[in-house]
DNA sequence: TTGCTCCTCACGTCACGTGAGGTGGC
DNA sequence: TTGCTCCTCACGTCACGTGAGGTGGC
């Protein structure tokens, strides 16, 4: 059973402009169904956005987000798969060392709070 | 004993080019010396750079990342302090939520490999 | 007719990249 | 003089945001 969803419907699941859907497409990461002018987005479409989502939310451009969508896609092609591998590894290493700036950060931001709650509290009737 | 960085040194110990460096100085978040025309960036700003570039490659805008190390130099000025608290705590938030993000993709990426191995594995003679 | 959702240009913005053309001291 | 590093414009690019003006069915 195929269903559906409209750029409006899209757009305020993920919270992101029509504009946005529009551009996706025009860069490939999109593919959706025409019904006369209007678009029509299908579930491959749904679950290449939300990976590409979470690819911006991690740094990635379009070109590497579409560059990895094509690599998921490659099913049992195996020069295309050779090729993928290390791709893949080097992007594991990348997002590894992105863990450790997020947990620098955490840290950071918890010794600051920390500190200026303690600050707030020996100060309470300045 | 007060000690100066060049702009090259500091493009060339980050990996960022000098445009960005005066792009940094001109959005208000560094703040070099002047000598004649030259520029002489101080240990303030290197601790400063150090801080936006991983803020960058969090996501944060620089607009964002001006004001996170305004908040940051607000030393026992108890009404900023106040203000800044829920600003610290819902960037923690953020960043917890971000790191899930990374988890995510990290686990993603480690099963995509996992299974692209076996099948090279499984097929070496083909 | 009004309201809603959709459409296609097309210009604006943010964070720089990338020359163009020039200066200053070993 | 050559080579290196620095400088100030200023236009280009990427990933959209934001109207402008218009269509189509309840």
């Amino acid at each position: 059973m195929q269903r559906f969803w409209s750029i409006g419907d899209l757009a305020r699941e993920f919270e992101i402009s029509a504009r946005t859907l529009r551009f996706y497409e025009d860069k490939g990461i999109l593919a959706p169904i025409r019904e006369g002018q209007k678009r029509k987005f299908t579930n491959r479409d749904r679950a290449r956005l939300i990976l590409a989502l979470r690819g911006k939310r991690l740094g990635f451009s379009l070109e590497e987000i579409k560059d990895m969508l094509d690599l998921y896609d490659l099913d049992g092609k195996k020069k295309q798969m050779l090729l993928a591998l290390p791709k893949f590894q080097l992007q594991l290493k990348n997002l590894v060392a992105q863990r450790s700036d997020i947990d620098g950060a955490i840290h950071d931001l918890e010794q600051n709070i920390a500190r200026v709650e303690e600050y707030l509290n020996n100060n309470e009737k300045g």
